[in-house]
DNA sequence: CGCAGAGTTGAGGCGCTTCAAGAGCGGTGG
DNA sequence: CCACCGCTCTTGAAGCGCCTCAACTCTGCG
């Protein structure tokens, strides 16, 4: 039914069945059984997007890590040193920030394919927590390598660029939200990006499962949890979606659309 | 007086005596005088920051243009093709974002030796329109040579991540800004973050020009052009800073800093 | 001198937050 | 198996912070 649920309910599950007994650690697990960009079906929305099959073997010799990070823990803390660059496999993440007085801000939701980790490039120091929400699995990019192998391969060069930029791109849209936008905007304006990305992987686009609670997607959204949830409330009232806790069916996506964009006439 | 505005209103008589009457369109002007980094006092805190005087001499070559822009005009706009990244050789822009609905957030504040123009790389096509505030110059780096020089010149591949690397960083805290703060702490924190980077470049760290409208603060704050002023009032009545339209005279500086770093119990 | 753009200030209202109570759900242990 | 606990989510009521609307001042410029 929740055709992205199937995987995470099941990694879910993997997380009581094998977590707790058998690994002191979980999250430090680093299987090291070799990876194959060319086999993953994330490879065209992932680094090496557009990479021929030759440079695909270089880059491949640089992935030569995964680490699987358990619900909850972090794969790694503002302040950590920065090492490498990291590919969701599978999973969910989210990045938040934390100010000096203890503050956080959810700065994005990460799903597979997507890449974490850009944030300590320029200090060599992570300045952000990336915190899994689910059973995850990531691959490690050892930053310096790719940083040579980019020299050689020109793809994976301009790859590299692209992807920061777009996520440069992508963080002026969440200002843009979150300087202009009123609750019921941001919050219709989230659930359309999610189900995009979902899409765009192949999951449904009008059933979906958050796996984030009330209160980070308020953080994300600059909005409290209350509100969050009341503003649920009223979109189902107007029968826009059909919410029950984490399970979200989109009714009318073209609605949703219409509060954040061109409709501004909506403000009164 | 104040150091700062020595040289920008200078060039803000200069738009005036010598823009109108003569050229015709000064905002497309390329000065294609050969450009030094090695000569230029912003050196340091620009893109060639930390290369050996051999490598400079090789992204001299790159930096081949240099364009002058008016108060007023674009260097370039959401949608134009992207070419190239620009450093700010002396001037004053702002970064700002439109929604399909005709909202505008401005994403950013830049001056001397920052630099402009990443929000293209991604998709080849700018996202942003980047808007001089005063009469402005920039060194034009053909985006495609520096890419093909940064193969060769590890500083520069290095730098080149950096710089991007920090700019989402910036962008984080921004969206921590917009998102966690109330109207005094985002006011607060402007001015610190200005005073700072003016300081940076040998500006008096305690009085300034701003280069922005209330419109323009309120927009980058998420702030209405009323809310900024009243703030400004305030701040000034509580003896905090002295406010004269666009001139601002820093009396408090930690005052101004415990209103958002730490002293979190200020909210009731 | 008059006009336009920018900034200030006041009054009132709305949207979101705050505070609070209760319901739903999953996990745990008797 | 069910009672219980903790966490998440929902919903209501009241308050406050910022916005909206509006009038006025200030400054620079023709």
């Amino acid at each position: 039914m929740y055709k992205q649920s199937e995987r995470s309910s099941a990694a879910v599950l993997a997380d009581h069945t094998d977590a707790c007994p058998n690994q002191a650690s979980p999250s430090h697990t680093s299987s090291t059984g070799h990876v194959a960009c060319s086999s993953c079906n994330l490879r065209e929305m992932c680094l090496p997007t557009g990479l021929s099959r030759e440079d695909l073997g270089k880059v491949e010799a640089v992935v030569n890590q995964r680490r699987r990070i358990a619900r909850g823990q972090a794969l790694y803390r503002s302040g950590d040193d920065f090492n490498a660059i990291y590919a969701i496999r599978y999973g969910f993440f989210k990045a938040q920030v934390a100010s000096p007085d203890g503050r956080e801000q959810v700065t994005g939701f990460l799903m597979a394919g997507e890449l974490l980790g850009m944030d300590g490039i320029g200090t060599e120091r992570h300045t952000v927590d990336a915190v899994a929400l689910e059973d995850s699995e990531v691959c490690v990019m050892p930053f310096s390598q790719l940083e040579t192998l980019s020299r050689e391969v020109n793809g994976l060069q301009r790859q590299l660029h692209r992807v920061m930029s777009r996520e440069i791109v992508r963080e002026n849209g969440v200002m843009m939200l979150l300087g202009t936008m009123r609750a019921e905007e941001r919050l219709a304006a989230f659930l359309i990006n999610l189900t995009q990305r979902l899409k765009a992987r192949g999951f449904s686009s009008t059933e979906l499962v958050l796996r984030m609670t009330r209160e980070e997607i308020g953080s994300y959204l600059g909005l409290k949890l209350e509100t969050v949830s009341r503003t649920f409330s009223r979109f189902q009232d107007e029968g826009l979606i059909e919410v029950k806790q984490r399970h979200v069916k989109i009714l009318d996506a073209d609605g949703l659309r219409s509060l954040f964009s061109s409709e501004a006439a909506t403000a009164h």
